[in-house]
DNA sequence: TCTGATAATGAAAACCATTATCATTTTGTA
DNA sequence: TACAAAATGATAATGGTTTTCATTATCAGA
């Protein structure tokens, strides 16, 4: 990587360092198209860090997400999953789908205009009709896969 | 309420006995517009059932959940939400717009033309794309309400 | 109505992802 | 180099949810 002006540079306004640990955890988030669990992060990290403890995973992690970097998913199986926001990631936008039975899921990138559109109108209702300032959405879609469809 | 003959129905179906317990759960969630917790429901089957305990009221969600009456979400605040499905309530289709400081929730139904349209492409293209079946979605907005912007 | 098989239940313990605590180490800066 | 602030790891604590297991309720058939 050694690509980390622009976390440095956020850091840095945050008064925050950027340190090993914090390297190592985005250095993985970077190469990696999947959905980590803070465990799985832990372990990645582990192999290269073996002194870097899961509390610090943890807590880069909110960190990350306090500062944009990273969003953290609860698919509603346990593990909440972490991924880079689409400003400091190579993934395009996209939701995602999960398989209802073995738990993957897949990232879906089609039909974002039509998407924009519904969500803008969206958001423009609640704002006023509501007050509420809308800043974040997401949309997650339910089923079942094709490898558990066959089982 | 007495009218239980849907679920009644239901839960013969899958061999499952109406209880005490499981109509007073119901009663709970027919008689409220809220998103209530496992334990909001527990205080509230309490009063009248004091008998009742928590790990029924766990049980019996769970249950629910399989036979597609009620559904559960996770707004990311630690505790699951519980709703009944658009089936077997008197509420529209609807989405949540969540407050991301006092994590209030409220319900969203307009633009459901619009919301339509776009989930049925994007769901059609999913089942083509990846072969997913996709059965259910949720999209959640999250914000900042009208109350904590006054703050 | 009784009876036995099965399902449902409550209390308590176990689970397990996540957070808080606190003493120690690392970092940036004066 | 020295010092204050930030970061860290090990450990314990938290808290929502699940399991366990002994007891009780329910239903179908005699």
């Amino acid at each position: 990587m050694r690509d980390c002006h622009k976390w440095g540079q956020k850091f840095q306004n945050y008064g925050l360092r950027l340190t090993i640990s914090r390297e190592a955890i985005l250095e993985v988030l970077i190469n990696t198209d999947k959905h980590l669990s803070a465990e799985d992060i832990f372990m990645a990290v582990h192999s290269n860090n073996p002194a870097i403890g899961l509390t610090t995973i943890y807590r880069t992690l909110e960190l990350l997400k306090q500062t944009g970097i990273v969003t953290k998913f609860e698919f509603g199986h346990g593990k909440a999953k972490y991924e880079l926001t689409e400003e400091y990631s190579k993934k395009k936008h996209h939701h995602h789908l999960i398989c209802k039975k073995c738990r993957k899921v897949v990232d879906y990138t089609d039909f974002i205009m039509e998407e924009k559109e519904y969500i803008n109108k969206a958001a423009t209702g609640m704002q006023n009709k509501f007050g509420f300032d809308i800043d974040t959405h997401i949309i997650h879609f339910y089923g079942i896969c094709p490898e558990c469809k066959a089982e």
